[in-house]
DNA sequence: TGGCTATGATTTACGACGCT
DNA sequence: CAGCGTCGTAAATCATAGCC
């Protein structure tokens, strides 16, 4: 019984935003290999395991980064500086 | 073949991406009555034969082609929650 | 608290490649 | 070669979390 109630729980269990560690790890991901953003299947583990999601999650939120960062350069120019930046700043230590 | 879409600034990040064809047809949603459908029909055989697809898409009105990929998504679609069940049931 | 928008997930439609 | 299979994805749409 409990075990059918959990699943049950967890069927509808309600969606949650991914962690802002997470949406980070994607992003820098994204942002630095934005003339190819398409990850290997071993490279969506690693993200996967890095962020705590699955490898589904991974290939959804990069098919709805690709999507709506095409859509609409301009409002992600902000967010494409920054990273670019974070990058930039990381490799030279 | 990644070609068509309204940029020719070769800085253009997106420019190597993946791009749809223009000529593809839009995303036309299902009614509920087809998808049910479509549904007992799956459940019935996962996989088509000729004499089904052409049967299946005359009731429905759609393309055989439509019923044909429509099968094709929902068996990726059973892998992919049999495979989510099993990963979570291991660990 | 109601609306609105951002975000994650799901649904159609293909392209590329496989096998028979 | 025709034709259906899978795999990975584009693009649209759905559902609702979360913020103001």
């Amino acid at each position: 019984v409990m075990i059918l109630r959990s699943r049950f729980l967890d069927a509808r269990r309600k969606r949650r935003n991914f962690s802002k560690q997470a949406t980070e790890v994607l992003n820098e991901y994204f942002y630095s290999h934005l003339s190819n953003p398409y990850p290997s299947e071993e490279a969506k583990e690693e993200l996967a395991k890095q962020c705590g999601i699955t490898v589904s999650q991974v290939s959804n939120w990069f098919g709805n980064k690709r999507i709506r960062y095409k859509k609409n350069i301009g409002k992600f120019q902000e967010e494409a500086n920054l990273y670019a930046m974070k990058t930039a700043l990381g490799a030279r230590q | 073949h990644k070609d068509d879409k309204p940029e020719l600034d070769p800085n253009n990040p997106v420019a190597n991406w993946i791009h749809a064809r223009s000529t593809r047809k839009k995303r036309c949603p299902y009614t509920k009555y087809q998808t049910l459908e479509l549904e007992k029909e799956f459940l019935f055989n996962m996989y088509l034969t000729r004499d089904r697809r052409y049967e299946v898409a005359r009731v429905l009105n759609l393309t055989e082609r439509q019923v044909k990929i429509w099968f094709q998504n929902r068996r990726m679609k059973m892998k992919k929650m049999n495979k989510e069940k099993t990963d979570s049931k291991e660990q």
